[in-house]
DNA sequence: AAAAATTTAGTTGTATGCAATTTAGTTGCT
DNA sequence: AGCAACTAAATTGCATACAACTAAATTTTT
């Protein structure tokens, strides 16, 4: 019919705004206790991946730009997880390295995922066609 | 290994946080002539849909709090594209119903879905797979 | 080298999201 | 009826997101 695409289920953009949400809903119970949020925890996880990055690279990596990134990044400083420098080399740039601090909350962030992988219902295939298929989505939208 | 689950790579909330907030930003480049962001125009879907709902019934719909809506809404009201009004039999809930104009906007953004499908890359049986997964997935989350 | 174009962070302003709390109204129970 | 428990919106406070713009530094072009 002429107004189908309007149905809220027919959408596909609809329940992953929703899942997304619901995850990082789930997701920032369990960082209360290590007082960071999901963005937060996605800059560390890229930092713990390769320490001493640029705020563009991280915002490449995370999609992100840097009206978000600078003042998350602040926030990230001044709870001593990370440090902000400008770099020598090119004055542009500002180089994002781990605090001890922020490297021994790995240890910690480590046990967060399998926890909440319990309520995922969906088999490990599944969870592999899901991710395959949203990967595909996002590497043209 | 130790902390695989730290891999951006493997986790499934990542991708699908990054899903969303593009599909939300190609469609919001479609909005700009309706003037109207992605959460309105759910609200507007969920109306569109069944008109006269309280703020808690569309809350449920779109899984989003008093917190969320509440002023949403009163950026809706002031862009005369609903009315807000205090119901009579019970003054606890506001219903929520859509003015001329909201309801004349559904033509214009009938035309937005097809549109951004066209960027989609995914056939038919794998959109329909996906939303399927996802669905599964926040079923339970 | 000097001007123009580009790049990188930061800033500004607006709109979500959401936890936690508050306020007002309704329901249930005795 | 009277009061406790509950429910619906609104409010408060904080943290994203992002468009648009600015400032400073670097690279490219002429």
């Amino acid at each position: 019919m002429k107004y189908d695409v309007l149905k809220l289920d027919n959408q596909l953009c609809f329940p992953i705004y929703v899942a997304s949400r619901e995850i990082i809903q789930s997701y920032n119970k369990y960082f209360g206790e290590l007082d960071i949020t999901y963005p937060q925890y996605l800059v560390l996880m890229v930092l713990w991946e390769e320490d001493e990055m640029t705020v563009n690279s991280i915002g490449k990596r995370l999609h992100l730009d840097s009206g978000t990134l600078t003042p998350l990044l602040k926030r990230m400083e001044t709870k001593a997880l990370i440090i902000r420098k400008r770099c020598k080399i090119d004055e542009r740039t500002v180089k994002i390295s781990l605090t001890d601090k922020g490297k021994q909350l790995r240890e910690k962030a480590a046990k967060i995922p399998p926890r909440l992988a319990k309520d995922v219902t969906l088999t490990n295939e599944e969870s592999e066609t899901l991710k395959r298929l949203i990967y595909k989505l996002i590497n043209k939208e």
